[in-house]
DNA sequence: CATGAATGAGTGTTCATTCAT
DNA sequence: CATGAATGAACACTCATTCAT
């Protein structure tokens, strides 16, 4: 993807290599929050990040990896989170409310930067040229079926309902999960952490009827 | 919006020219399918058409005219049979549960067709440029402002959760509704539409937590 | 250039054709002088007529046959003029004074189309799409060479300076009384019509020196 | 106008820029002489420069700007030969009669460009979209106000008539001296620099009455 | 490493013109 | 006679990408 420095650089332009990609993403970034996911330019980027535009094609290897690098990076650090989160709790209820807590954190405070994590995770190919970055999508892959033995723990443990499978679960779940996130991050004056945390998880584990 | 034939055109040709219109609308519908729904270009929708691409021209003011006239057919069409499954209902549960039979239905006959709406539905304006037609999310806001009497009588009847205000809950409802039908429009081998209705409703009537 | 009904038209539809024409004429006239000479398009001037572009092609082959018309309309109508009051006056000083006076009188009556004349009468072709309407630029000519045979005689006579051809005198006559009127056309306030004859002829008669 | 390279830009490459945008002018300007002002599209330019029409935006921002770098490069030029060669006379009329000159010599020099100067220097805006470049018709304003007090002074002296403002007759000067040059520029052979610049002095000066 | 210059392929859109009705 | 519909050819302009310097 990202292009690398030449194998015989040394460490501290490799260094300086990383430092510069770390600017351009950010750049790139700050262009699409602003402009919207589609009608970003590799001149618009090249302006916010102050260099030419065929500087980018030397640690990019196209536009597709810009933007790429992006959802990724969003997408590593969201998830490097979530699994501390998890891992701090011992129950799968539990580790599942970690994970909403930490999302609902992470959203609120990267909120557009957010939409673009969640169409890194949630968009599907619509025709050829739309499609996803891979490497980004495979990380979500692997959580997600990280936490269908979650889920199915939570089964065993009669904290889950067991008419649907832990795939059907785990999907739902993920779904609901983003669609709220992704609601939340376009109002204008969200409620609290903790009370849209209260919210989505009445939500998502009780349902809308009355109990 | 869509170009109107003169005012002292005889019926036929105002008959000739809707007929056109469908016809323009529905080739754009299917390169909208096929390639998505940014890269769409008036030549790719005229060659689907089997015209030349200044004869849309005559038929629209510009691009936005003929992308909003899709997402605009589909919301109206779909409204208009959600509102009729409502009125053949009494009760409050009842209504929601017939909006979502209608929808799982009009997604799964119209596949592809119902990311557009739903794009049209629930998409906010990222950037400047990609804002959404105005009349088509019109008709969204007003339906939703009726679903809201709805679920208020449903609470009334202590059919619906009391401890979220009918607005909320409406909002939530929506989001998860159209999510999960999204979602099941992508699946490759979607389970039967009764099955589809129980799943769903399964999950925003209950949640994912053991009753 | 404009095309003829049928010969076997009878005299009436003869008439009815001619008066369209004259009508689709003065649309285009009048939006010439709108919108200036280069960016007058068919719909325009149909728009203008009130009628469909298409109608415009049965009574003018092209684009071409219609601007032309306009400037052929105003030659013809002003020579007329100028010829009429050439032939009230005896000695050839005098008759060049009378063709200024009716120039200035058209000019004033027409400022707008004035140029339009203006631009058929001395326009040189600079381009190729660009020259001018056959007929319209030979009346000129036609009523150029009766001017030089005018001012002949008013050399004969002692009248005009006698150290330049008459064709020469005629040249630069025909230049200067044509700018003048042009730059009368476009001032806001222009001085009566009296004056303006005053001034223009002071200068084409005695130049700027003091006598 | 026209699009300046980075300040940090080299001198070198700030020469190599000119140096393009001298040539574009060119070929610009050589496919307006041969087509006409108003039908030179930027494919044309660029088939003359031998280059693409998308290199043509990098040194101008539209079609406006190619255009008015035309106008604006000979204005220019020939205003300053026009001052220099006033500046070498004393008197009022000598200094007109100098101007003239120069412009004869520039006219005969470039004659068809000499015709874009005079679009630049006299054209009127007919249309909205027909207006004509701001700044080369700064200078010409300038340079007429200059031109009214040579006129005053001359007047004063006792060279020229008394009998109209100075404003008038600067005005008439400019009109009637530019057509004829204008004439001058379309004729097939025209005479010697000498016998135009007579001729011309002749008719401006005394008009076409005998002393 | 950085970039100014260059460009092919494409974008939405316009317009004079034709023709079946 | 009139026109709605249709279109080929063109236009100004943009963009991702390459490359010599």
């Amino acid at each position: 993807m990202v292009k690398k420095p030449n194998a015989r650089s040394s460490d501290f332009h490799q260094r300086r290599h990383d430092a510069t990609v770390q600017t351009l993403v950010a750049a790139a970034e700050a262009v699409m929050v602003r402009q919207g996911y589609h009608s970003v330019t590799m001149r618009d980027i090249a302006a916010e990040a102050g260099c030419a535009p065929a500087t980018l094609y030397i640690y990019f290897e196209n536009k597709r990896e810009v933007v790429d690098a992006i959802g990724a990076r969003h997408t590593r650090e969201l998830l490097v989170q979530v699994r501390a989160a998890m891992a701090m709790e011992a129950d799968g209820l539990a580790k599942l409310k970690a994970t909403l807590r930490v999302m609902v954190a992470y959203a609120n405070g990267n909120r557009s930067a957010f939409r673009i994590v969640r169409a890194v995770g949630r968009a599907r190919p619509v025709g050829l040229r739309d499609s996803v970055p891979a490497d980004a999508r495979d990380e979500w892959q692997a959580f997600w079926a990280e936490e269908v033995e979650t889920i199915r723990q939570a089964q065993a443990a009669g904290a889950l309902r067991g008419d649907f499978t832990p795939e059907v679960i785990q999907q739902f779940w993920s779904v609901i999960l983003v669609s709220l996130l992704d609601e939340l991050s376009y109002q204008d004056n969200p409620p609290e952490l903790a009370e849209q945390v209260r919210i989505i998880w009445g939500f998502i584990a009780g349902g809308i009827c009355r109990g």
